[in-house]
RNA sequence: GCACCCGUAGCUCAAUGGACAGAGCGCCUGACUUCGAAUCAGUAGGUUGUGGGUUCGAAUCCCGCCGGGUGCGCCA
């Protein structure tokens, strides 16, 4: 937000190196923030330029030497403008802001740009993020919700940094599972109708039974593949019936994607790449890149041998089986290139598939490579890992550990809706209602991007439910308790001044961590880390309770209320902005 | 066997290669006639799994080892 006085100062200690026939350090300067609770303004150090110059000769105490550097930049610097003063502290140069003058830009400019502060500038560049993709005639669990939340996210974190973002969705909505529950379902359920409500949870329950059915049924196999050729064949009952019950599905889907407020820009269907997929490796076998062992074996691309690796690290992939069905690899192969001629001016094709898949995304990936896709470098798997059990216990439908999505919404909200009784039994029942699952919603959303993606999740039920400490109603809480004042305090914000009175620390930091909004948002994006938002915004919360806590607001002489009204405001319209990049819930009340 | 990930306070997790490794939860002690106690203040808690290496400087980068997890020619 200071680029301007940074970058006057660079230059001058350029001048001051070049004097010396010192050079600047590879890379340029590193500037870091003040690390002193309270106080404001960057710091550099000088321990690179001490190192090169004790290599290039005369050795020599670096630390001592970077000192005698930072004390003399300092001499030399003097007082810059914009600046209050400066010091050399073991080997660091540092530089305070003038927290007053500081301070009000900061603030201006949050309340100024509103739902836009921290926005990027526009980068001409478009990313795909595909996420979600749920399997029709199956449940959804909170696995499913992290990647949800994800991919959501990151979406909403890219566009704001600047990217032109496509949210896509990849519906597995074919394949031997959704056949088996179609099997299943003319045998035991056929005219039965949907449930109205919970369908992903009703579809759930009828492919365990079908899973069931089918281990105690001798002929099941058979009957499915007889079934799968019957689709093949555009046969009229099957395919009706197929797609009557995969839209139960997306309307479940639907439902939830509305709830959880995600929403999508392309959607892909697998059974949409059956045809074109089996032609592509046909054209793989033509072209010698894949080995056709059928019928005695499937079809499959030698990675290893065609790269003419000793070591095995790519392995064989399979992508087509031995009876000529298709398989995930199969539709993956076209699913690829079909988004860059979908968006021929794509620059960067995420996937956010768990980590699992690390191999396939790898296989595939080089498969295309290797087949010519020049586009394919654009192509990339972000890996997350999976929700466990405690005890680092992996969830199974089959032993009925699966926490299901709707049934853990309705948890969240229930309890929300009771801690908001117990704290603030004077709300409408209209309002509760929307505090309640603005409030169950985030926080059970919160935990899932809270962590960094390499890091797998634990849920238990007792912190799923949790409401105290770091979570998002701690940020909502604090989004609350400002909008509370600026409630009371009536009519317009003050105009802007610059504060006539010493700022105190716990203005200070709120205003730096304000201040530093919008490179969390450039550095959460480039790194696809969720985390660094979340961070920020707890971080951001829990200066604002300090804030609140140490500077009474309401009470305080005419000057002093006007700076605290408007870096309440700015405070609060962060933390707002915040928790919408997270696809979480501001509410006014709760 | 090969590949990838994780190991930091009792637990869950932070920490652009930089200054004393920080939070929350839990334990204990306090704060609501004072802008909302879903909050705050305070106490206690660490040889960053381990041994080397690189570097002026390592929780962070490299190598070995230990422990845990995941994937590996017809699941997605």
């Amino acid at each position: 937000m200071f680029d301007t006085e940074r970058l006057a100062i660079e230059t001058e200690l350029t001048a001051f190196l070049l004097e010396l026939g010192l050079a600047v350090p590879a890379g340029g300067f590193k500037w870091s923030q003040l690390p002193y609770a309270g106080e404001w303004g960057i710091a550099t150090s000088f321990f690179q330029i001490a190192a090169d110059e004790a290599r290039a000769g005369k050795g020599g105490n670096v630390a001592q030497r970077a000192q005698e550097l930072a004390r003399a930049a300092a001499a030399r610097l003097g007082t810059p403008t914009g600046f209050a003063r400066i010091e050399a502290v073991k080997g660091y140069l540092n530089l305070y802001y003038i927290t007053a003058a500081y301070g009000q830009r900061v603030v201006d400019t949050a309340i100024e740009d509103g739902a836009a502060f921290g926005r990027g500038p526009a980068r001409g560049q478009r990313i795909m993020v595909e996420f979600s993709q749920p399997n029709t005639h199956k449940a959804l669990h909170v696995g499913h919700l992290r990647n949800m939340m994800l991919g959501a996210a990151l979406a909403n974190i890219l566009e704001f940094a600047g990217w032109d973002v496509i949210r896509a969705n990849y519906i597995g909505d074919f394949g031997k599972d959704v056949l088996k529950w179609v099997w299943n379902y003319r045998k035991h359920h056929a005219g039965e109708a949907r449930p109205a409500e919970q369908v992903t949870h009703w579809m759930g329950d009828l492919y365990a039974e079908a899973t069931a059915n089918l281990e105690n049924d001798p002929d099941g196999n058979k009957e499915i593949e007889a079934l799968f050729h019957r689709w093949e064949a555009g046969d009229e009952e099957i395919v009706n019936l197929w797609r009557e019950t995969r839209q139960w599905s997306l309307d479940g889907f639907n439902e939830v994607y509305s709830q959880l407020g995600i929403h999508f820009d392309r959607i892909y269907f697998e059974s949409d790449f059956e045809q074109s997929g089996k032609e592509y490796v046909a054209e793989l076998i033509h072209r010698g890149l894949a080995q056709d062992e059928r019928p005695a074996g499937p079809v499959i691309v030698k990675l290893d041998e065609l790269l003419g690796n000793e070591k095995e690290e790519y392995r064989v992939l399979v992508i087509l089986r031995s009876d000529n069905t298709a398989l995930y690899a199969t539709w993956d192969l076209v699913l690829a290139q079909q988004k860059f001629k979908d968006y021929p001016d794509l620059d960067v094709s995420l996937y956010v598939v768990d980590v699992r898949q690390s191999q396939h995304f790898k296989q595939v990936f080089k498969t295309l490579e290797l087949a010519g896709i020049a586009e394919i470098k654009k192509a990339a798997h972000l890996p997350y890992e999976i929700v466990n059990l405690p005890g680092n216990i992996t969830m199974s439908s089959r032993d009925g550990t699966v926490v299901l999505l709707e049934f853990f919404i309705n948890e969240a909200v229930n309890r929300a809706r009771q801690v908001s009784l117990e704290s603030n039994p004077e709300l409408d029942e209209q309002t509760r209602a929307e505090v309640a699952w603005a409030v169950g919603l985030g926080a059970i959303k919160f935990p899932l991007i809270a962590r960094d993606n390499t890091k797998i999740a634990t849920f238990d039920w007792e912190s799923a439910l949790d409401f105290n400490g770091q979570g998002a109603p701690y940020i909502q809480y604090a989004h609350v308790r400002a909008n509370s004042i600026l409630r009371k305090a009536g009519g317009d914000l003050p105009a802007s001044a610059m504060p006539t009175y010493t700022l105190d620390p716990k203005e200070v930091a709120l205003i730096e961590l304000l201040a530093a909004f919008p490179q969390v948002v450039q550095r959460a994006a480039s790194e696809y880390r969720t985390l660094l938002i979340t961070t920020h915004a707890l971080e951001l919360a829990g200066a604002f309770n300090d804030f609140y806590n140490a500077c009474p607001a309401l009470t305080a002489e005419p000057p002093v209320r006007a700076f605290r009204l408007r870096l309440i405001a700015a405070a609060k319209q962060t933390l707002a902005n915040s928790l919408a990049l997270l696809g979480i819930q501001a509410p006014a009340v709760m």
